[in-house]
DNA sequence: TATCCCAATTTGGTATCCCAATCAAGCGCC
DNA sequence: GGCGCTTGATTGGGATACCAAATTGGGATA
């Protein structure tokens, strides 16, 4: 593996879990101090990362991306038409061991599992129901999506409550494209994209100022 | 401007008019030579324009993105959704001068204009159309998917009965917009782009042959 | 205390070099 | 002629140095 891959993946999962504050300088010489290395592989990094969406520039600096909470609504929007098309599509060629592999995620990931196994299964389990679709744009769409979507969810404290709810519903929408029935599966898409929205929204609409205390940069829902 | 944009504005521009065919081999060297600069602005554009989607690795080498032409399918799939989204959006949320600033390039771009100019229309229309929907995600993503089309679409050599077609269905979309007759918005685009998606499969069906002889690596629908 | 100026530091952009892995061409053998 | 091996060339990954522009902090002055 590459030095440039390691820091990517490396900073990439110090961004997505709130390691690296939103809004957090990076200079490339002190990515080079702290990694070790030259300053080549870390901007090449630097350089992936901004293609992500995860770090932009601020005049001459590197900064972590904001938060951006007005985003919620933005990507419920995106998402609808998305992954109603993607179950649609995916009633029409699910592949019988696929769906079993979908079933194994989400039996080996109840409720009560563990916070970051629980975050990373919702995002999962968008990403393969879309690529039952057999469309690979809507598959990387959906999955570019799930992580602008990711450090918002993770601010979230799901109760045990929402989480036995989310998990029924990815359990019906997997049951309803097994069952090939198109119309439900997207209705039941549909609602849940919707819960979320609502769910994270009232979630957070209080807590600004707590995360502002973490030093997060927050934009967005003012 | 720095020299690592200029680089890659020229590059991204000669892949989309298929001056660097699809397929075409570059090395950092070899361009180093060509905008006589040295490798890091070469390497720091090549890193973008993967980004892009617009080059890969092929081994240790980096390639042209190949024409995919069984994309046109994957990619209409992609669009009907989210542009029916977009016009829906936009029928609640256009601002009338940017409807005006349409109907304006409209008219500067008539069936007869010069085929360069009017190839660029195809996409800078649908695009200016999401940004009336004011959701940044779909803009986004469909910026990009017309950006994967464009080769393609460059291939075809559309006649002028073809064109005014797509002029008037441009047209009226617009003023269905204006309108804000959605239903009607959307039935249009979605016709839109199913003709756009039939006419491209049936133009370029017997054609793979003669754009191999140009050199171009064609991949996808056999 | 506030403001301004200056020098030092920081930072990204670029150039150049080194290294290891891969590839291509040529040669020899069957 | 074909195949395998060897050697040299090519290529991207990484390291380091230089440069110019921007930023920061400290000192001086009002």
């Amino acid at each position: 593996m590459s030095q440039m891959t390691q820091i990517f993946d490396r900073l990439r999962e110090e961004i997505l879990s709130l390691g690296l504050a939103p809004g957090e300088k990076l200079t490339e010489r002190g990515l080079e101090t702290r990694f070790t290395m030259s300053r080549t592989p870390v901007r090449a990094a630097l350089l992936r990362l901004e293609g992500e969406g995860l770090v932009h520039r601020a005049g001459r600096n590197w900064v972590v991306a904001p938060l951006d909470l007005g985003e919620i609504v933005a990507i419920a929007e995106f998402r609808l038409p998305l992954e109603t098309t993607a179950v649609r599509l995916a009633c029409a060629r699910r592949v019988e061991a696929d769906l079993n592999a979908i079933a194994d995620m989400l039996e080996a990931c109840r409720p009560t599992a563990p916070r970051e196994e629980w975050h990373r299964l919702g995002t999962e389990f968008h990403v393969a129901i879309a690529k039952l679709s057999g469309n690979a744009l809507i598959t990387k769409a959906l999955a570019e999506a799930m992580v602008r979507l990711h450090r918002v969810r993770w601010l979230e404290v799901s109760d045990e409550a929402s989480r036995e709810r989310a998990w029924n519903e990815h359990h019906e929408i997997l049951t309803l494209i097994r069952k090939r029935d198109a119309a439900a599966a997207e209705a039941a898409i549909a609602a849940h994209i919707n819960e979320t929205r609502n769910r994270l929204l009232a979630a957070l609409q209080d807590d600004r100022e707590r995360f502002r205390a973490h030093g997060f940069k927050i934009i967005g829902a003012d």
